[in-house]
DNA sequence: AATCGTAATGTTAGCGCTAACAAAAGCCGA
DNA sequence: TCGGCTTTTGTTAGCGCTAACATTACGATT
């Protein structure tokens, strides 16, 4: 029971313990020969590095910071459990910062500094990826941050995403060939970039199609549950109520639907509701919603290796400067939006 | 910004090293006026051990496991933020350890073995509170454990719960003073012993206040939405359906409410809906749920200070022997069982 | 005041690993 | 075959801290 080292496997393959640190940490100036018996020996006896001796010896501190503003937002949750799970298996710690609760300016500032020494990297969740300050902190401290999507300074870091324009397009569009024709939107917070991204993806699906939406049709929510409860009483008041609601994001979505039975109206045929993120909310509300499926696990996975690998900076393609990474997306079309029956 | 070490303060105390260490780690071997000297120091220079060397050096590894069946479920992420925040703060780790997805036999308990012996404490979160073969390995590793909600073996290691039975019957009785008088219930999952409490209790509080309730009011569930959807259709399909109904967690709470909505029942006029945990999902569905409220917050913060401390075994009194910690809850009354206006 | 016992502090070694440099081994042409 | 080069491997020191033991300071007892 006791831990396999980095000695026990020196001495069973007949070389001094820094060609095995050699082999760990897949230094190329190993003879290949050499690389594959040592490997072999690794994985036969069940070797694990040691985190705490790594972090003490070395200049890395094998853990990684995901920054959110509330930790309790759904895509936030199902993000932190991706990246715990993740790290898990890599042998790398995860702190969560939330930012929202500590408001005062210096202070933040200060939390922050303080956790930077000891984080390789750092994950930055929508809205802070716009957080200019923070942004600027983590430049200046030369610390490796990868951002999920974010709307300004895209060359700040490398930065993963999905074609939020596209998908709400498409979702609106979707919308549009199930025979609804008068097609609201309520907007997310004003402060995140994915919010203009899909209401301008709403607006083009609509003009695309030869639609039109009144004004009164776009209005402005928050993310929350609440404002999406009051942004859809608003929209079912109007004289002339839309038939179909595409909500930017799940939870107002979620309050979407409490608001339609509220006032007996039947979903989807007398309205259509459509959210963003696929979360755990899409599927604890009946009808269930159809949303745009977010790959926040994958993202999540996506986020953690590029801050742990030391990322090969070659010029030798343009694709590898591309700090970009725009990954797929799926429609889930659920109750909310379509009869199955 | 160079961080400050041990040898810093032992030298700006003008004492060795070990002196300031032992402040640290509160041995009460050392004189209260330097250890006040050293105290004042240490907050003044701002050191905070390093967490690798200590692990390196000592025989703890600040490390504690949080384990769990299934991560999404919402009481789970509640709880491991909670947990993420707290052993932030004290400088500690949180490793996720997920039973449900892997199920091969032999497979769980070697994964768990492997982490064991780099971990503190770990915490079982139910229904992983009552797996004898945790349970046993973890006894037998020599670990320190806690459990959240346990039902079976309540002298194998302390625990923390809320009392369930008394909440369950005080949360029904709640619906009976707002004058329902057919009162359902949905019951957890089998395999949870607060599954049973609550049933219990929700029995009792019938019986106390001269009610009865039918068999087929008492139906089956098990903590998913997918089986409060599937229950509550049954109940409501009934001759004589009931006026309240009382599921054993928020998930199935707000299944019942999509069903009420899908069979055009008014909540809580004509069907009153109350859950428990207090969880997200608990307000955003309308009408939001009442629902006993749980202090997971507080219930991780104990959990984990139960951990990292070391427990003192003192035989002074039989109240530290008692290794039960029951928290208080909350009835939160919500539109889903009490008309506001 | 000398003696002992305990309380308080100091010293030494080393946790498991990596950085930085040192040495050895392999390869080449002349 | 020999330098002079590169590639591969080894050696040494130390990261910041704590365990275990060694030493000193202090106080009480006679």
């Amino acid at each position: 029971m006791t831990k396999v080292k980095l000695q026990d496997i020196a001495q069973a393959a007949g070389v001094s313990i820094m060609t095995v640190s050699r082999v760990i940490n897949k230094d190329p100036k190993v003879r290949t020969k050499t690389r594959e018996r040592i490997s072999h020996l690794i994985s036969e006896m069940g070797y694990k590095p040691n985190t705490a001796a790594r972090h003490l010896a070395g200049t890395k501190s094998y853990c990684i910071a995901v920054v959110c503003e509330y930790a309790n937002a759904s895509y936030v949750n199902k993000f932190l459990t991706a990246s715990l799970r993740k790290c898990r298996t890599i042998g790398y710690h995860v702190v969560l910062d939330e930012l929202g609760s500590l408001n005062h300016d210096a202070n933040t500032k200060m939390q922050e500094l303080v956790d930077l020494s000891s984080v390789d990297g750092v994950v930055l969740l929508p809205p802070t990826s716009d957080n200019p300050e923070l942004i600027s902190m983590l430049k200046k401290a030369g610390k490796s941050f990868v951002r999920i999507a974010p709307n300004d300074d895209l060359l700040a870091s490398p930065y993963i995403c999905i074609d939020d324009y596209q998908a709400a397009f498409d979702i609106t569009e979707s919308l549009i060939k199930s025979g609804k024709k008068q097609i609201a939107h309520i907007i997310g917070s004003e402060s995140q970039g994915v919010s203009r991204l899909r209401y301008q993806g709403y607006l083009d699906a609509l003009k695309s199609n030869q639609l039109e939406a009144p004004p009164e049709y776009t209005v402005q929510g928050d993310f929350s549950y609440k404002s999406g409860f009051e942004c859809a009483k608003r929209l079912l008041a109007l004289n002339n109520p839309p038939d179909a609601i595409f909500a930017a994001n799940d939870e107002m979505a979620a309050a979407t639907v409490s608001v339609a039975h509220m006032m007996h109206k039947n979903v989807p045929q007398s309205l259509s509701i459509v959210g963003f993120d696929d979360t755990e909310i899409a599927t604890v509300v009946w009808p269930q919603l159809t949303t745009v499926s977010q790959p926040l696990e994958e993202m999540a996975n996506l986020a953690i290796e590029l801050l742990i690998n030391p990322k090969v900076e070659s010029a030798d393609t343009a694709e590898s400067a591309s700090k970009r990474y725009v990954l797929e997306y799926a429609i889930k079309t659920r109750e909310s939006s379509f009869l199955s029956s």
